[in-house]
RNA sequence: CUAGGACAAAGU
């Protein structure tokens, strides 16, 4: 069934979830026995293509196997679920996973602090987090970064900067440096995002990415701060990363309306230079 | 040797 995995595997890299499906049938057929991981495949596929009807079918299939799901394949479910923001069903399906002693982790709690929180309910995700850490689940740099997030996104801004300097037994990356500097660029402080941007380098692990240079980028075009909008591009394409086209254009629509033309004009070179057509 | 969880996306 290993082999099998593989095939799976490479079939859903593909999108071809119903060549899976049907590989799994012949698989059957075989006598040859789908074992927990060839289920988990094609849970996760089934719910990367928002097909759950699907999954709870091949749960009944697998029950009939007596191969129930595991925690991994639970926690592949209540995560569809969660970006569906359908968190009663999330929270259904949690409740049946402990029922039947799969234990659910830091991953399972995480996906559920997450889906709770983007559908606004705040209160819930954080008495998730609460149950978490009852359970003996250690938060890692997922957890609170989704938990920084929450905080962002309710305003307390201060708040998720001392989560931020609290971190216990991880440390913080791009991603979380990156949730704050939008949570202050669409504060008006771009130049406090700026700072935190500088704080990640200087750190010296931690380098910023495209999201975060877009994001500065567009921080500062909204205050119509285009000079430091340019700077920051500057930074961005000396160190070989590529701009979205987007990314140009906002930059370009601030300098022509100051008027600022030999940067215009420069922009545009660079544009060129990374095979990027005017349109 | 990686089957599951976290981030941005302008102007008009």
């Amino acid at each position: 069934s290993d082999t099998f995995n593989i095939l799976i595997k490479a079939l859903l890299g593909f999108n071809k979830v119903d060549a899976a499906l049907h590989l799994l049938g012949i698989m059957s057929e075989n006598g040859c026995i789908p074992d927990e991981k060839t289920y988990g495949l094609i849970v996760g596929g089934l719910c990367r293509h928002g097909r759950l009807h699907q999954v709870l079918e091949l749960i009944d299939d697998m029950n009939s196997k007596g191969c129930p799901l595991n925690a991994i394949t639970y926690t592949t479910f209540i995560q569809a679920f969660c970006k569906e923001g359908n968190m009663v069903d999330a929270g259904k399906l949690l409740t049946k996973m402990k029922l039947y002693a799969a234990k659910p982790d830091t991953v399972t709690y995480t996906a559920l602090i997450n889906g709770y929180y983007w559908t606004g309910n705040f209160e819930q995700a954080d008495r998730m987090l609460d149950e978490m850490l009852a359970m003996g689940c250690v938060p890692d740099v997922f957890t609170y970064t989704t938990r920084i997030n929450a905080l962002c996104k309710q305003g307390k801004l201060p708040e998720a900067l001392q989560t931020l300097y609290s971190m216990e037994g991880c440390k913080p990356n791009v991603v979380t440096y990156n949730i704050l500097i939008t949570a202050f660029c669409k504060e008006g402080k771009a130049n406090r995002a700026a700072e935190l941007v500088n704080e990640m380098k200087s750190s010296g692990e931690i380098l910023p990415n495209v999201v975060t240079y877009r994001t500065l980028i567009d921080g500062f075009c909204r205050e119509d701060n285009f000079c430091k909008a340019d700077e920051v591009l500057g930074e961005m394409l000396e160190r070989g990363l590529v701009p979205h086209i987007e990314t140009f254009n906002s930059l370009l629509h601030g300098l022509c309306k100051h008027e600022m033309v030999s940067q215009v004009s420069r922009v545009l070179y660079e544009m060129g230079n990374r095979g990027f057509a005017p349109k």
